[in-house]
DNA sequence: ATGGTTGTTGGACAA
């Protein structure tokens, strides 16, 4: 069994202690790692390879930066998502563990709507379906799992008409995403509950969205029809979040039979 | 609630 996880933790040098907890409790095989918010040379390598990780790591000064961490040797890994070449922002890594291709994804907010923000999310979910139509057609398993910003559906929600304007949920971002489901993509959490609501990756931390459990699921896997044929579980692991110092993300985890 | 919080940074900006 191999076992995935993502997570935005909003800084990896703030959260170094609750990851690193984190890992030795959960000891996933693959972690994908979103908002390290440091440079690829000033990631924590030591404390994390000292766990037992091979580490692939796109970072950048002050924002955004994404990562792997994997039991298993990581291979042919590429930085940046295709399609723009003036992008800037690191907030895809892609590489390969075994036979399995996987992507650690930070999507783009896109508030505040009406910015330049929001269409350079869309493109963003545009490049990805492009990225993700060459994974399918090269007939491979993989997973792209990440912080994607988006609401999929009214369930995923404490109060969806409070969000209803929100680049996190509005009409034009869900019919993005379900665009890129319609490849031929499952989305492993839903497809393993399907109609669970208060299931949420993501509580705010300003007004008590925690105590009160005002959260969203935004935090998603899609996998590859192949990946998709192996999995076993998807699961959403809350601890991290009540801890002292916590990211306002929490763990997504997924469980795939090993190949046969 | 024209609030509220956290992180990077050393004043805004992003979320």
């Amino acid at each position: 069994m191999l076992k995935l996880a993502t997570w935005n933790v909003n800084s990896v040098k703030a959260r170094l202690p609750n990851v690193l907890d984190w890992l030795k409790t959960a000891d996933p095989d693959v972690v994908l790692l979103q908002e390290i918010k440091c440079e690829t040379g000033n990631f924590p390598y030591f404390e994390i390879e000292g766990l037992g990780y091979h580490t692939a790591v796109h970072g950048q000064k002050s924002y955004n930066g994404v990562a792997i961490l994997s039991k298993l040797p990581i291979e042919d890994v590429v930085c940046g998502l295709p399609g723009d070449e003036f992008d800037t922002h690191a907030r895809y890594i892609e590489a390969t563990i075994g036979d399995l291709r996987v992507a650690s994804i930070y999507l783009p907010n896109g508030n505040p709507v009406g910015t330049d923000k929001y269409p350079y999310k869309l493109a963003f979910m545009d490049r990805l379906k492009a990225r993700a139509r060459q994974l399918l057609a090269e007939d491979r398993p993989f997973a792209l799992g990440g912080d994607y910003n988006v609401i999929p559906e009214p369930i995923d929600c404490y109060d969806p008409k409070a969000w209803e304007e929100d680049a996190l949920f509005r009409l034009e971002t869900r019919r993005k995403f379900r665009e890129l489901l319609n490849l031929g993509l499952t989305e492993a959490y839903r497809a393993l509950h399907p109609g669970q609501g208060r299931a949420y990756s993501f509580w705010d931390y300003q007004a008590g969205c925690w105590p009160l459990d005002k959260g969203i699921r935004i935090d998603h896997f899609l996998l590859g029809p192949r990946a998709a044929d192996r999995l076993v579980s998807a699961t959403i692991d809350k601890e991290p979040r009540g801890r002292e110092k916590a990211s306002d993300h929490t763990p997504v985890l997924i469980e795939l039979e090993t190949a046969g």
